[in-house]
Parts: C-alpha cells; sequence; structure tokens
DNA sequence: TAAGATTGATTGTTCAATCTTA
DNA sequence: TAAGATTGAACAATCAATCTTA
C-alpha cells in the first residue's frame, strides 16, 4: 500500500528531516496503539524504559532524559507508584533526593510491553535485511548526533 | 560530542524504532527551539505546513494529516486565524465546512520558519554527504511504509 | 446515515515560583 | 549557591457528546 493516500511529496517534504519525521510518526503511532491495547500510556512506557536503563537515578535526570520536565517525572511516577510499577527511595547520601526504581510488577510490566512493541522492529528487520538494517540504524545514529552538535552550536557551545 | 554524555547502549537501545526515535527527538529538539526563537509553536508550524501543502483542505483532513484530534486543529486554526496566518472561508458546496487558507501574511511566516529550519537540513546532507543522504531518506521511507503496512494489518485490515 | 464542526469536561504538560538540602 | 523536589496557575490536547448538513 506504499503511497496509497500519501499527498504529493514536493518541497518541503524530501529532506532528511522530514523522512526521519514521517518514519518517527508512523513509529509511534505504531506503538501507542499497541500499547494502548494492553492499557499502558506512551508516556508511561518511555519512563519505564529510562529507570530500566538507569535504576536509581533521580526524577530530575529522567526528566532531561526523556526530554521534559521534572513536574511530568513527578507526575508520571506518583501515578506509576500508585500501580505498584515504580518505587521511590530516599538517596542515602541526600536526603531529599528520591532514587526511581522498577518494581518486580513494573518489570513485568516492562517485559511485555516490549515484546508487544518488539513484533516493529522484527517486521521492519525483515522487509529491509540485516544489511540494510544496520546500515539505515548507523545513518540514523551520525544523523542524531550531528543534529546534536547542531544544537550546542546554536545554543552558543562554540563559535 | 558522540557519546559523551550517552547512556550506554544495550538491550532496548539498539534497534531500528530506537534509533529512529532518538534521531526524531534530537531533530524535534532543534527545531523547536529555534522555531520558538522566532515566537512560532511547533504545532502551529505543523499546520501551517499542513495546509501550505494542501489549501483549501477541511479541518477535520488537517487532523487526519496530523494524527491529531480535530478539536486540536480547530484550536490551532482559531489562534492562527487570529494573528492573520490562516483563513477559514466556506466551502463553496458544502456550507458548514470550513477551508483552510495560508494568508500572505502566513505564507511569509512559514517561509522565515522554513528557513530557520532549513539550516539542519544542510547540515546533516553535509556530514553525511549526497550519497548517504539519499540513502538514508530511502530507508527511512521503505521502514516508514513497512510501519504503516503493519499498523493496518494490525489493526484488522488483513489476517 | 455519514462526515465535519463544535461544546464542555478531563487529563497531562509546561511555566513560574518556592522550599529543602548539601 | 546550586540542584532537586514541590506547589499552583495557565495552557494544550484528548475524550465524549451534540449539532448541522449533504
Amino acid at each position: 500500500m506504499t503511497g496509497n493516500g500519501e499527498w504529493v511529496e514536493t518541497g518541503a517534504f524530501e529532506g532528511v528531516t522530514w523522512a526521519v519525521r514521517r518514519a518517527a510518526m508512523a513509529v509511534l503511532a505504531f506503538t501507542d496503539h499497541r500499547l494502548r491495547a494492553m492499557d499502558m500510556a506512551p508516556s508511561h512506557y518511555s519512563l519505564l524504559v529510562t529507570i530500566d536503563a538507569e535504576p536509581g537515578r533521580s526524577a530530575a535526570e529522567a526528566a532531561r532524559r526523556l526530554n521534559v520536565t521534572p513536574q511530568a517525572v513527578a507526575s508520571l511516577a506518583a501515578k506509576l507508584e500508585d500501580r505498584d510499577l515504580v518505587e521511590r527511595r530516599p538517596h542515602p547520601r541526600h536526603r531529599h533526593v528520591q532514587e526511581l526504581h522498577l518494581t518486580d510488577a513494573g518489570r513485568d510490566a516492562l517485559r511485555s510491553a516490549k515484546a508487544a512493541v518488539e513484533v516493529l522492529e522484527q517486521r521492519i528487520c525483515r522487509e529491509l535485511g540485516p544489511e540494510d538494517t544496520s546500515r539505515l540504524i548507523a545513518l540514523l545514529n551520525r544523523a542524531a548526533d550531528t543534529t546534536k552538535d547542531a544544537a550546542v552550536a546554536d545554543a552558543g557551545g562554540a563559535a
């Protein structure tokens, strides 16, 4: 169904950045739908993944990872704690800092969610083949790194 | 600065979908920052681009393009109309349908915004080279198409 | 009936400001 | 002073429902 309902791609719809956005929108639409089916909000999933990757970090650090505000993370963490998926423990050295940890139930929920999302990974890899898949990943990472460089330069990081 | 503050990429941080998300996050962070500097919200920019690509379409159609609700588009369109960037005209054949059009000021604002965002396009293209850039775009589009196929199959489009 | 527009209520996020602690 | 947490107000998007028109 390639290009069935797509509008004609002219002008602003040809560059790399547009292609990245388009792919990301598609991926998000898919994963959001899958996650919804198992009653997990996309933002919850993101936080669970982040905590799982770096257990014990503060809410502020998670917020920076996710590019959202600390308040948003606090709100998410509170909800996930209510559902016993996340645990907030006081930091050993800094008393008012809260460490974020996954509970066993949280790890289980994350595992299920990852499995539900994993099918897309396989689908794309099968369609593109292993060679083009790793080529795509490598190019994407180069583009992302370049973009981050551009961002710090733009913010005044360098002349 | 490749990998300076990145966390270790293991497990869920290796696949295509993750690479797509990471790149999209970076691109969005950059463009949002640029747009902000010229007092334009990212969502406003998206709507302007959509209307410019297909002038005269309804708010409902724009909503489908942007993967948001019709109410969200109505709200955005109202704000942009207040700023004289967008014009809502009654559809010639369907009286209660509103056509979305850009005003001259809207076209000017969009042109400026596109220029501000365009620098990233150039930066990536220069870094990757024309060959790898078009390769990346082609792979990205194949991945996006595959994802959309998977989405319709998932929704019950096929067995 | 079907598609688009619109209204009101709810949720989630950001912004702005304050408080605590090392 | 600096970094994290927390509070309340403002904003933006969704959900749910209703209304209009072809």
